[in-house]
DNA sequence: ATCTAAACGAGACGGTACGTCAGGTCTTGGT
DNA sequence: ACCAAGACCTGACGTACCGTCTCGTTTAGAT
């Protein structure tokens, strides 16, 4: 994902007028991300992101059409949020690595939950950026599992009680659900239990 | 659960005074359910359900600590909600009833849905109810499949690859992820998916 | 005048709810002088109101239709604002009389003029105030002239060159030309020369 | 826009760079006039003079130090405004060629009304502009008054009753209050009032 | 049959945040 | 160097709700 705004193709070269500030968008984007993880989501206030920027509110609105695209941006500007689809070449060891980088993620940057949650209330809250939030964040991380399993379909080494969408369904259900309705961490034992899940068959 | 009020141990019974109204209480949930289900939780503020209910807002607030705990109500209150425990006597039996049962409340009563997003929501906008909704709803469900899990166990039908709390988590992970994340129905063959994930061992 | 807004007849006695407060109006009003007066009239926002009475700005919408109508009302309330209309037996000594009256309000009030400026600006700004302030406001001041030239013509003491509408546009022209245009003061050499002018015929 | 090469009289001193535009000086007197007289002066604002003049907003900042300036401005460029000093040789003859010259501009440039409430308010909520509009233009219309007064009185026709200031602030008093406080027209009833006022002497 | 006291509907209270508009300044590329 | 365009920060607008606080009005049990 690039800009979180979701324009199609040739976005036609602004011609007259002031740039917009990079600097601005930066400011905006690591306040909101500051005051979700240190005072909670109902804080996030645009009018307390914007003070905090040290920005006018306008900029946020001429920048951003909600709150929740701010957040989305903060969310993928954290470059290395980026988790490559694993090739390990067999199944058991693609998906390990898949659940070891998702969990190392997480636990390496404490803003990332707090961000996940904020999104995911967000996208409750607004329907048209609950529809933003499926296509372009949801939807590409299922699709990294479901590649994982149908290359395992192909070579022939998904179990049979596995299939692609709900392997996608158990891995994102289970850490959402961690995330948002019971405090457990993401540990090498969640992980274990996923992973042999997943890969044991009859 | 009982009222929403924690009264500890000693109930004094009221003495003077007019009492409350119970006509009130039930405006108030079917209001806020109605809200909810027609235009959305962030359409559900507490002026507009005191509105539709035709009572006051400090009747409200004398009944319920949060909005939260009002849809909390307004949940359980659905008696048919109630899922038994099931014992079929064998672990593959009891899970897919459990699924059957789950799925079934959900496609029949199309609030329910709404309600528990909207529960999931405050639980993270309010973290004080969040509190509540995890020890007296959340865990209560999960406690459903440890249970049958813990049966399963003594029995010894209890695939090597599943225990108890993977089991939870990967249920009511994934019922939550379709709830609040993809738009994909509740169906069977979402349940022989799961069924048949959660029961197949080496 | 009575309340500034234009209640008809018949106020029907609110029934339900909280009444209005009074300390909160009477706060309103006098926040709202006292910032024209120190700071002038740009600088008197219904925000800036609110803050310095204390009170929430809902309150301000709820007492009042605009800006024009809280300083109109301040106005008013000054109740030695209420000049009478003087019946001293004869045309020189009524319009003399009411000169030295106004004359005496303005100065001894230095809130005055500058709540006058206001609410003349402001009768340009929001022309649906300005027909308010018009009828409720600058035609109660021409009709004291009015009737004190029309008692004179009947006792036949009025001057031929002097008529009802040209003695009110003259006081009241000079007093508000004054007022806005010009930094002269209100003292009794105008009072002597517009006395004169009026009351000399051939 | 471009600028045509004749710029008729006054060759200004030629420096280097773009020279500024009369065109656009143009066009800013005239948007904003036209949005005085068509919506209001409350309506006008610099924002919106811009765009209708086809203007960078710095454009108008460059050229004008306060939007009350451009009013003026745009007032003083009506030429047919000018309204020449009567010598008439008696005062009587003065006084009511003067009002009838005023009264008859008014007349007909529907425009000019509008614009001189605007100023008036402009007056009011920028005293810096007040002054200069005070100092810049009412003096120089009482000047015309008083001129003729001097005149009269050296001659020995001015009436007892009156004296030059009084005169000015009666003719521009009554003048400024139709324009700011009463609907009524400039029509010959008024100036013949106000003339036999005037001009009337025991 | 009154009295007492809490709950009732209504709605005003001081506040916070919303999304928009305008003010006056600044920063682009183009003429 | 000036221009049109438009982004920038500031601050005010009028609205929606928040949770609290009065009002006058029920409505029960205790007198």
């Amino acid at each position: 994902m690039t800009t979180g705004t979701a324009d199609g193709a040739a976005p036609p070269p602004r011609r007259t007028g002031r740039p917009r500030s990079q600097d601005s968008r930066d400011a905006i984007l690591l306040a909101a991300t500051e005051i979700v993880a240190e005072q909670g989501y109902a804080a996030a206030s645009i009018e307390k992101i914007a003070q905090r920027a040290g920005v006018g509110k306008q900029t946020i609105y001429r920048g951003w059409p909600s709150k929740g695209d701010i957040l989305l941006e903060a969310l993928t500007r954290k470059a290395d949020l980026y988790i490559p689809i694993p090739d390990e070449g067999n199944w058991p060891a693609d998906i390990r690595r898949l659940l070891d980088d998702s969990f190392a993620l997480v636990r390496r940057a404490p803003q990332i939950p707090d961000l996940l949650r904020a999104l995911m209330v967000e996208a409750q809250l607004d329907p048209v950026f609950g529809d933003r939030f499926r296509t372009n964040f949801l939807q590409h991380r299922r699709a990294a599992v479901t590649t994982l399993a149908d290359r395992a379909a192909q070579r022939g080494d998904l179990p049979a009680s596995v299939n692609a969408d709900v392997a996608a369904d158990v891995i994102y259900g289970v850490i959402w659900y961690r995330l948002l309705a019971v405090p457990a961490p993401f540990d090498d034992r969640l992980a274990d239990d996923l992973a042999t899940l997943l890969t044991t068959g009859p």
